[in-house]
DNA sequence: ATCCGATTGTTGCATTGACAACATTTATTC
DNA sequence: GAATAAATGTTGTCAATGCAACAATCGGAT
């Protein structure tokens, strides 16, 4: 057998393997609920906290407006959430979960329990806890570098005021 | 500042954002070129080694057919990559670099090294070696996880012939 | 030789996601 | 108070990707 031998792959190789793999996986997991991948980081931030913003899950996930403003809306179509627009600043929204939302919630929680322990296994908790504390490391990093080159950008703006 | 704080996001999220980051990252690098992240990996692996065929890069990287077939199909159009089809196997292509590929390749691997030095900043080499090691065991298991999976749909296939 | 299944690629379709342009509302500055 | 900038979302466009259906070719069993 040919092998999938992830043995040589790059960092970054891997990384990308793994997030598709999840992808898949939840994907595959969520068809039965009427729900699909891109959806589930807006409900797993509402699970802890509700009456946020757009704004907040960008920040949260790191993902584009665009991006959270289409998968909120597909979950208000769906009836997993609500938006009310906060009369207090009339162009944010404030988020929340329907009831079937609140039933959704804990099961995509679930999948993703599940998925850790697929991926992590054969690793002993103490190099899953290692692990995650790295790559929390590492997104937070990648995410300073991307912020960075933003900032490149928008130099110009305080040259002379 | 409302801060970035990856700190308490579950490993899945962490991966997910380095992964998009690592997109972003490549795509930004990549313009001047003339190329795009989607690319990288087949101009990778035939910095390695040509006349491969797409199933062999499907394998390393456990990528779609189709997202190989297309990627490819761009870098033949843009002149990096050769495709020729085998005489010993007509359903098969094999792929080369061109000129043009042989000499993008070595800036892919250039501007991996700068991303790889980019989000482990604040890592020991130790740190670093250690989590390159338990991401590959990871993103092996996700594969295996996901074979499973087709696995057991193809079950019915040997049922009664 | 023929039929069937496996290999290898290609293409249509849907989703996720980035980026940029825009709209609306709020905050600041003059 | 009017002009300008910042905050918050929305929408158009495009790339990357998975999935499924298909096409073509090959290999093996009969």
């Amino acid at each position: 057998m040919k092998s999938p031998m992830t043995g040589e792959l790059p960092f970054g190789a891997v990384v990308s393997i793994t997030s598709r793999g999840r992808f898949i996986f939840f994907n595959e997991r969520l068809r039965p609920l009427g729900l699909s991948a891109g959806q589930v980081p807006v409900l797993m931030l509402l699970y802890r906290e509700q009456n946020i913003m757009q704004e907040t899950l960008v920040r949260h996930y790191r993902l584009d407006k665009g991006t959270i403003a289409r998968a909120v809306k597909k979950l208000e179509d769906a009836g997993f959430v609500r938006r009310i627009t906060d009369p207090a600043n009339r162009r944010a929204v404030r988020l929340f979960l329907t009831e079937k939302g609140e039933q959704a919630a804990p099961v995509l929680r679930q999948i993703n329990r599940e998925w850790e322990e697929q991926v992590c296994a054969g690793l002993s908790s103490g190099e899953k806890e290692t692990l995650t504390l790295l790559m929390r490391k590492v997104a937070q990093n990648s995410h300073m570098s991307i912020e960075k080159s933003i900032r490149k950008e928008g130099d110009k703006t305080h040259a002379d005021n």
